[in-house]
DNA sequence: CTAGGCTATCGACATTTGCCGATAGACCAC
DNA sequence: GTGGTCTATCGGCAAATGTCGATAGCCTAG
């Protein structure tokens, strides 16, 4: 995630004609101020204003490659909330809650918490830093490929939870489609789990499990964790 | 496609400890010589080769944005047959067939070819540059979302036309989820297409026809086109 | 062997970057 | 009013970049 925001960023102010515009607006996004970032690369605040108003036309990657990272680390330090979501501090519809655990988790754990038993073949010995619930149905229609950070917050190394599944083929698919994979998924109370979502499972090395639990009692159960 | 090659390239190269180093390898994936990108740049190869191999240790912006253009706009007067593929040749599990029109086509006279209809509301006014066609559930297995540069090839100007499909629902949540979408869906010889699958192509703005015709059928059809 | 294509190295030098410190302005709280 | 925070502007200058041309080496085909 955070190597791809980076990359991201970088390669969005390389290609401006105006670079030290796209420097200030990604600074602003994140809501760090030049004091800060300046205090990270161990220099001084006019440094960044030089930069962020045009004064160098054609910033060397050195100094790119540093402003970047000094955004991202400072980002994490305040944990993560704002930029790596994209500015959008509420939900969108179909993500009915989510939470990052203070410490890793281990998935077994939040399976023994949920009664959740795998149905496919993929190890269960990994850890989870956070879950996300989702409405599938509403999800799939109202969250795209670009937004797909929202649903993973901070980390992708998450338990995707979703209920109103019904064979489950849709969320495996779109887990199969987009390059973000999460760590674990979990069917709330679905019907009768598809072999097609089992193999994906499977395909992609993704545990799956199924909880007879639904969603607020699902929330619930994680709220004590 | 193109936009999205290049911010990777310029994003990898600046962030790269050697970023000479990147663009080489980035230049040699694209199989360009020093010589035929230092014309694209107007300036000589021997300009081309110190950067490369690290003569200035911090290119600028300005630079590495003009290397990057003058890369991906050679590679596309080469047909972009290569770069963008990630050199594949060969079609993966799940692609039957796959072709890159000569001129520009209406969708019209797709659909028209292979007798298909509508069954969403999205308008059909739009030009195809090409078709792939797909064995869908096959694909799902066998092609994750870091290989669909090779489902849409050169282009995403294309039609995807999906045969042994049920629903219609797994391929086009697949298309929901993957940030690439292609200029038309087509089902070959479907069984009832489901309403999710309708109201996705309306969501993504992307036309949904469906075909009595079974897949060799639809290839040998568009051949004559 | 020669010719052509490709690449590497390096001297040279005009131009730009990278970085600092001094100064100034705007805004807000006490 | 003062103090603190944030940002902008600019002079200064050492260091690095950007670019060229000359030269050389390697490989392949005829």
């Amino acid at each position: 995630m955070e190597a791809e925001i980076r990359e991201k960023i970088a390669g969005e102010v390389v290609l401006s004609p105006h670079p030290g515009r796209t420097l200030r607006k990604w600074r602003e996004d994140f809501r760090i101020s030049q004091r800060d970032l300046a205090k990270q690369l161990e220099t001084v605040p006019s440094v960044i204003s030089d930069y962020e108003s045009e004064r160098r036309a054609s910033p060397g990657a050195g100094f790119i490659r540093r402003y970047v990272d000094g955004l991202v680390a400072l980002d994490a330090n305040h944990g993560g909330r704002m930029g790596l979501r994209g500015g959008v501090p509420s939900h969108s519809d179909g993500i009915l809650g989510m939470r990052e655990f203070a410490v890793a988790m281990p998935l077994k754990s939040v399976a023994d918490r949920l009664d959740a038993r795998a149905v496919s073949r993929v190890d269960l010995h990994r850890d989870i830093h956070g879950f996300t619930v989702l409405d599938a149905p509403r999800a799939i229609l109202s969250i795209d490929a670009s937004r797909f950070a929202e649903v993973y917050g901070w980390t992708t190394q998450r338990a995707l939870i979703f209920s109103n599944v019904r064979y489950g083929r849709s969320p495996m698919v779109a887990i199969r489609a987009h390059p973000l994979k999460p760590a674990a998924v979990i069917f709330a109370s679905p019907g009768r789990v598809d072999s097609l979502a089992i193999r994906l499972s499977e395909v992609e090395n993704i545990p799956l499990l199924t909880t007879a639990l639904h969603a607020p009692a699902v929330l619930e159960r994680l709220e004590e964790l």
